[in-house]
DNA sequence: CTCATTTGTTCGACAAAATAGAAACTAATA
DNA sequence: TATTAGTTTCTATTTTGTCGAACAAATGAG
């Protein structure tokens, strides 16, 4: 099945690495992800995905140092990589070209 | 995993079929599909979507009339619902929301 | 110095979606 | 009425999506 596509939540994860721009771990991921669209998740969840994307070759990640606050683990920060924004341009743009092909009437009101 | 998202493929599904306008079924959104994203896929995996997206309640079915071609069964024949509609407009959005986010620099040439 | 607490990461399991391939139907026509 | 082209449906397998809990490391308190 060799799928290189990114799936729905895949690509929704990827948009929110990049847009935390490198301040991107496990909790903020899942933060930003339920400011930005109201979905909650855990933290299993969000890592799982973070980790197949890296396979993938669309994230990169490196363990953070030692942190000034109180407490806690070492972070492993996640950024996007080259070959993650063609991925994310390309389909975006797919879709884009999708929706100029849809028939006018397809949002009117009462279309069904 | 009690989903109610549109997947990735089920929305590509979803668009040929508002695009194909009362004319999609099996064989055309494929083709379609193949046309518009290069993408080729088999009829069954066409039709498990088709079925799918019918369950959710994002497309409707009916059987067409006799064929006046060559011989072929009945084709059921696929439509956008006001549901199905409402869903992609809103994940459009909300990824048109995404992208504003973004940092400027993230599509740079050698971002990494 | 050691240990409970805090903040994170990782593992294991399983449901749902994506996908392929082939079998089963159906109706027009030779 | 047997053939056959055009479609739908069944079955099986791999990927994604998702959760819950186990595990790990850094710190401050005693």
């Amino acid at each position: 099945m060799r799928r290189t596509y990114l799936g729905e939540f895949e690509e929704v994860v990827l948009l929110m690495v990049a847009i935390l721009d490198g301040e991107g771990y496990g909790v903020t991921v899942s933060q930003a992800l339920e400011e930005h669209t109201g979905r909650i998740v855990t933290f299993g969840t969000v890592h799982n995905t973070l980790i197949r994307l890296e396979e993938k070759g669309f994230v990169q990640s490196e363990l953070g140092g030692a942190t000034a606050e109180r407490g806690g683990r070492r972070k492993r920060l996640f950024r996007i990589t080259a070959l993650g924004s063609e991925a994310l341009q390309e389909i975006q743009q797919l879709r884009q070209n999708l929706w100029q092909l849809l028939p006018p009437h397809t949002f009117r009101l009462g279309s069904v």
